[in-house]
DNA sequence: CTGAATCCGTCTCGATACTG
DNA sequence: CAGTATCGAGACGGATTCAG
């Protein structure tokens, strides 16, 4: 009982990438196919145990796709599908909107914002 | 000691946008301006502490504007900045992305998946 | 190498009650 | 009406261990 099961496309998008490590997988998987020790590699402070996690959950979602080589040891490459593909460009403008940001003039409000924020600590 | 601050602009705009409500706020506040119980109306499942706490993160990201009328009773409006503004077309892309995603071909390994979540309910 | 399961600390979230 | 404080439950994340 912990969803209402949302009509909004908006809220359905975020469950699936809200969290830190989801745009950032995507962001490394952009440059081609991983296997799962390179992906550990490109992400050290990511644990073992959620990037698993994390890699099921883009899956199931149909934003990267999972191919398993059978042998030993064992190998797994992950790629972008080509839904995942087209949400590059997406996530990539969010970042540029936050670098843009920074640009805008510093108003009163947001210099009171900030004194809030010294206050906190 | 929670976070590195990351060199990345998609994780710093991932710890903004994060979660639920970040993004469901910035579709209602699209409209115009809103204040503090127009919001809570248009959100019902999302508790007044949740509200007041994510306005302010997202106040303190520069995205929303928040303005308070002296007087009795309190009275407090919320709209968007100019940055703010900017990433709404953002946000939608991605509920537009979502609605999209659904055409795409199913191809064996999705269907894999898809039986994987039957399961799993 | 890949990944699932367990254990356990931490932090987020919601309910409630209180202030201005 | 708007916002804050407190508290308890539950989700989340990391370390470790086991399996294929």
């Amino acid at each position: 009982m912990k969803d209402v099961v949302s009509n909004c496309p908006i809220e359905e998008v975020m469950r699936v990438l809200s969290g830190r490590w989801p745009t950032l997988l995507l962001y490394y998987l952009k440059d081609g196919t991983k296997r799962f020790s390179d992906l550990q590699r490109d992400n050290p402070t990511l644990s073992h145990r959620m990037l698993a996690l994390e890699l099921r959950k883009l899956e199931v979602a149909g934003i990267i796709r999972r191919t398993a080589y059978p042998g030993y040891p064992l190998r797994v490459d992950y790629d972008l599908t080509a839904s995942g593909l087209k949400l590059v460009p997406l996530i990539d403008a969010l970042g540029g909107w936050w670098e843009d940001r920074a640009g805008d003039h510093v108003d009163p409000a947001k210099a009171k914002i900030q004194k809030r924020l010294v206050d906190a600590a």
